[in-house]
DNA sequence: TAAATAGTGTCTATGAGACATTATGTA
DNA sequence: TACATAATGTCTCATAGACACTATTTA
């Protein structure tokens, strides 16, 4: 048999008669807070990997039923973020990151796991604890994190501040790390964590200077009262992406 | 019950319990031809979208055994790309795209598709057809497809050209798109046809300069004889990078 | 020797990086 | 008034884009 014939007459028959995975999506968590990157770990409660410290997720829900297969990967992202942190629906920028598959990550059966990345603002950071007060839930400095996490888990976080940090230069996903309004001392802090090395003021400021010409930025009422001299506060223009290709 | 103990309740369970999606991998093969950007697409041969066109792909191999479950996605991916094309293995570039996963996208079950897109050199892609007389494969001008795709494919294939498009002017994955060797021009034909525009060749020639400087390519042996006047030839230095993060 | 492409040079605009300087409101 | 931070300015360097120009080999 051909290669080609192969591959063809799997497509003849039921796929349902040939072994599936599981599929999950797998949630990497981000905030800032005190120009340090966070993420969120929850700590497991049962085995594999029992106490250890892991990426919230969950199962991806399949129905058999043709006219309804269940949930898109996007509606299960949102859903588990929802679940895991207790805030509204849409809170969050979320964007899909990588899919793992490696067979064995999961000791139990073949797992696949559609993982994404979320950006949380930091006004809403500190309300997530207390939505799911059954579980521990930390935030976690991406420099100083539980030694091993849970299957690969360390993997998948690499992976998504690897993603952020080449993105953000090009993409405006920092505003998802910042208030609702904020100065651009703020907002050079937020750049500076995901970088993991502080922005020069000065040409920082020059960058965001066309960033308002643009009309990517608007100045908002009000000062920012944190040091001697009062800073203006801006808003971000352009209501948060989120979504998928298409 | 809370949000939080309904994720915790579904990990108690054997996720055998649960129905799960089926899961494949689909390939946006390119090349590059007569300076046009040129996509692999198969004729299916049954239902759903019997005769119409669409992505090579496959069902990834799962197995129940905890000690073997199965081959990994990129080994799906290669072991596809082999299949399909008659090429050997690993003589492309290969990199994950996206996960598609909506309901309905396939109409038979819930099928998770997880996405690749794979460079191939012009010197191969004329070896590809007959690899696989079995069955039609064409390769098409990404802007002279047929009008509709099966199932969500021509979704994938805009997708993998946006990623090439904004990739190429920061990663060296245009080598894959030129023969071994390559004149100045052949490499610059090649960025036109992925970008959708020719690049001026002052300009063009000037940043290869730098790739030179930087070690990234060197001079070949012997003179490339197309123009009235001979051009150089070179090649690549790296080795083109197939492989997963970590 | 003419044609066609290889290959070089120039001018300008833009943005990043390093760093000095001024301005301002509050303690 | 002193000080810390906001805000502005300056210099240099690297690169992109547009485009003019020269060089070389073969038909």
């Amino acid at each position: 048999m051909s290669a080609h014939e192969e591959s063809t007459f799997l497509e003849e028959y039921d796929p349902t008669r040939y072994p599936r995975p599981s599929v999950t999506v797998d949630l990497v968590i981000l905030t800032v807070r005190d120009a340090h990157l966070k993420v969120l770990l929850v700590q497991r409660k049962e085995h594999p990997y029992r106490h250890g410290w892991a990426l919230p997720g969950g199962f991806v829900r399949v129905k058999e039923d043709p006219l309804d297969q269940g949930e898109s990967l996007l509606d299960a992202a949102h859903r588990e973020l929802a679940e895991e942190t207790g805030l509204p629906l849409g809170a969050a920028f979320l964007e899909q990151l990588y899919t793992f598959g490696k067979p064995g990550r999961d000791p139990r059966t073949r797992v696949i796991s559609v993982a994404w990345y979320a950006l949380i603002q930091p006004e809403l950071a500190p309300l997530v604890t207390a939505g799911s007060d059954a579980a521990h839930v930390a935030w976690y400095c991406v420099s100083q994190m539980p030694a091993e996490l849970a299957f690969d888990h360390q993997l998948i976080v690499n992976t998504a501040i690897e993603r952020i940090r080449g993105k953000i230069d090009y993409a405006p996903i920092a505003f998802n790390l910042v208030p609702e309004t904020f100065t651009v001392a703020e907002l050079r802090a937020a750049y500076g964590a995901v970088k993991g090395q502080p922005y020069d003021a000065g040409n920082f400021r020059r960058r965001f200077l066309r960033m308002l010409e643009d009309g990517l930025v608007e100045q908002a009422p009000g000062l920012r009262h944190v040091a001697r001299k009062p800073s203006t506060v801006y808003r971000f223009v352009t209501p948060a992406r989120v979504g998928e290709p298409g």
